[in-house]
DNA sequence: GAGCGTTTTTATTATTTGTTCAATTTCAAA
DNA sequence: TTTGAAATTGAACAAATAATAAAAACGCTC
């Protein structure tokens, strides 16, 4: 379960937002102000925060220092909503503690995109089908979820899946398997893989991970398999 | 399906590349500008990407580090445009992140033979038919789309093919057929090819592939066919 | 050093892929 | 137009590769 807090004082926006993170397949929650939006992310722990950075009261910079400022919230991802007149220079100075910007008015696909590519790099990979978050990999909490529910990996099995993950669709040599997951010098026999590969699918399911016999293995989204 | 993404300031540009580029079978999004680009590159994830270096706001060289640094687009495509009187050392300098640059004015054939060049070697090769992408064979994914659906191929098979397509209208003779995907070592009958050959056929149709008697076999485009 | 979860190996089976063979057809040179 | 080498084709066969199950080896922690 990926969860998302949206500060923004405009009802229209959290609306907009929160229908379309929904649909997306996150867990999101909203307030209209910086005191209210707090309190749900002590409450609530998100793993992102979208924030305005117009607001009446504490302002969004106020509101993400703020954020910085308590504990074990010093790295939880926030992401700016920024008026289109302002400068851009001016927003990369505040970057001080967000991670990311969007300019009004916001596109909720632009938004998604960004979002999914933030959550990307804190190593968290999510996999959607239909409006459920299929899927997420979460490197710094070591977790899988599948449909909601946390299933263990042994670290091998874990790295396997996150490689093949990083890069749906692309095909990864069973070489450069080898070589991302076991280390060049280690040797190990060929059905290795293989069985791990199993387990993987044994665990969350046998559509995901293709084998490209001859090559190696990929991983495919559900929703974009041809059948 | 190649997506492309353009992004250039001045509006006749764009509508000149992006006419061009989509009756060459192409997907072609288009923005005026750096953060528009890469908000749409987030949301479309484009193979190639077009680049003005020139552009009020963000510059060319600016959004190309943006592209660079962005997760999972360190290595897309990236061409420069740029103008003619700008220094090819300084701009060869600046080759940090492009993979290639054409100066303007810009003649639509020349960039899009570019852009073929540049595709392929990244093992896309692309040929189109009218205004589609008629066949895509893309090495990364190890997957042929016909008309948008993808066909399968074991390796051999899809080795020939990506073999024979890599030069349309050239006669690859058998013995360089057999060395290039068989290996030079290996000895294989010379019926093995034709059985291959007619494999290739049957998925993508029989026009392709010609047979040249005595010598070996030749692909050819669709449009460039003599009745 | 016993016990447990993890990882690797081994052996077997299943599946896919690649090759050969032989009958038939095509095609270009005579 | 004939003719024979060359290519096509379908089917049978062989080889390569992967899936699977079960067991052995490893490396922790207690």
């Amino acid at each position: 379960m990926v969860t998302i807090l949206v500060i923004d004082d405009e009802e229209d926006i959290r609306e907009l937002l929160s229908y379309n993170l929904k649909k997306e397949g996150y867990d999101v929650y909203s307030a209209e102000n910086g005191e209210k939006g707090l309190a749900l992310m002590l409450a609530n722990k998100p793993d992102l925060i979208i924030l305005d950075v117009m607001m009446p009261g504490m302002d969004g910079i106020e509101v993400c220092e703020a954020i910085r400022r308590t504990e074990g919230f010093q790295k939880t991802l926030i992401c700016f909503l920024t008026a289109r007149n302002e400068d851009y220079s001016q927003i990369a100075g505040l970057d001080a503690g967000a991670d990311d910007y969007v300019a009004k008015p916001v596109k909720p696909k632009v938004l998604i995109s960004r979002i999914n590519a933030l959550l990307r790099r804190k190593g968290m990979i999510t996999l959607s089908n239909d409006d459920v978050k299929d899927l997420v990999i979460n490197r710094e909490k070591y977790i899988v979820e599948k449909n909601g529910t946390v299933i263990h990996f042994p670290r091998k099995e874990f790295e396997l899946l996150a490689l093949l993950a990083s890069k749906p669709d692309y095909v990864f040599e069973r070489e450069i398997i080898l070589d991302k997951v076991w280390g060049s010098d280690i040797v190990v026999g060929d059905r290795t893989i293989d069985v791990h590969v199993r387990k993987l699918r044994e665990k969350i399911g046998d559509h995901y991970i293709k084998t490209v016999k001859g090559i190696g293995y990929k991983f495919v989204e559900i929703s974009k398999q041809n059948p």
